[in-house]
RNA sequence: CGCGGGGUGGAGCAGCUUGGUAGCUCGUCAGGCUCAUAACCUGAAGGUCGCAGGUUCAAAUCCUGCCCCCGCAA
């Protein structure tokens, strides 16, 4: 088939891997080189990479213009797939190839539509998740869905594993949509149920409320675990004031309640120290301070600079 | 030349402003104590203070250049 291939990011490269091995016809749209890290250096998206070393025609673009449309139009694709884009598709574009054009969306539509469905459903403690094809439409995440595959959310998966998990399952539902539209053998269904939203996140939603309890917290450990991890201002003591990172905690008792909210309550040799939330306390047991590389939590205990009742805020 | 922080025995830190004997906690090793629970006590080994120059009687500390790590911003 002729593929309009829309995707930027790493996620992305996978897909396009898969079509290419797959022997479609391939016209890549991605999105410009962007200054990226303290270098400032001009950064290719991993979709642009791949497009060169394996000799798949690309086509950079921040705007749909009527010269970028019309060379897309020429293209006369079969169909359109997108996936982890990172820009909204005008109508002249997705209606443009001859099965139209379907998105991966990481969630069981129409929960989760947005542009972190991944974090937000281990935040929220799902149990269950998927993937969902559907086609792209004007109102984002909203269109009939063509093929869906259903997980099972481990209690250990955090947003790493997860993604990994559902990049592969998001895989095999591209494969299924586009032998749908191969055979005809298809019947796209509206989405049913309320939907539930989940928009990208933010540094601050990596803030740690005490006033939660530990399973909550560790929840929002999983889902914030790539990006942007969660911390906490130390309020008390030589600290007091900085930032710190938590890299790796554990849920140390989950039932305890608790008043010293916020407060380090033990430290546990070679591990870590503990902190109290209303309901059970969080061991951490890898952090990072600014400037600093990630550290074991019981190294820098050694230091002497924390210790048992300094307190987070 | 985007802004800022950092590099000190094996680990985590202090010392630098105001140059003058390498400090603290942990770990390791040897010994003691014996139920403390971050166990404790005594002793020991282990460091070209990121690299290279410079200033100085004297540099971890002041000056210059370079390397590496981290955060912010995009």
């Amino acid at each position: 088939m002729k593929i309009l291939f829309f995707g930027t990011s790493i996620i992305s490269k996978s897909y396009l891997e898969e079509l290419h091995k797959n022997d479609h016809e391939i016209l890549v749209i991605t999105k410009p080189d962007k200054p990226a890290f303290r270098s400032q250096k001009f950064i290719a998206p991993p979709v642009k990479v791949y497009a060169i070393e394996n000799s798949v025609n690309f086509m950079q673009t921040e705007k749909f213009t009527p010269d970028i449309v019309g060379k897309i139009k020429s293209f006369s694709a079969d169909a359109g797939v997108v996936v982890a884009y990172g820009k909204i598709i005008p109508e002249s574009v997705f209606n443009l190839p001859k099965y139209k054009t379907f998105n991966i969306h990481f969630s069981l539509l129409p929960k989760y539509r947005g542009s972190s469905p991944v974090q937000r459903a281990l935040c929220n403690g799902e149990t269950e998740t998927g993937v969902s094809s559907f086609y792209i439409g004007n109102v984002l995440d909203a269109g009939d869905i063509i093929v869906q595959e259903k997980l099972t959310v481990n209690v250990k998966d955090n947003a790493e594993t997860l993604l990994n998990k559902l990049i592969h399952l998001g895989i095999i539902a591209m494969n299924k949509t586009l032998e749908f539209f191969k055979n005809g053998e298809y019947k796209a269904v509206p989405q049913t149920g309320a939907p539930s939203f989940a928009p990208s996140l933010k540094k601050e939603d990596g803030l740690v409320n005490w006033n939660k309890s530990a399973a909550i917290i560790y929840n929002q450990f999983r889902g914030l675990y790539l990006w942007p991890g969660i911390y906490s201002i130390v309020s008390s003591g030589k600290f007091k004031g900085k930032r710190i990172k938590f890299i790796e905690i554990e849920i140390f008792d989950a039932d305890s309640l608790n008043n010293d909210v916020g407060v380090i309550y033990s430290i546990e040799k070679n591990k870590g120290f503990t902190v109290s939330c209303t309901t059970g306390r969080i061991l951490v047991v890898e952090i990072k301070l600014e400037s600093r590389s990630a550290m074991r939590a019981w190294n820098f205990i050694q230091s002497g600079q924390l210790s048992v009742g300094d307190s987070f805020c």
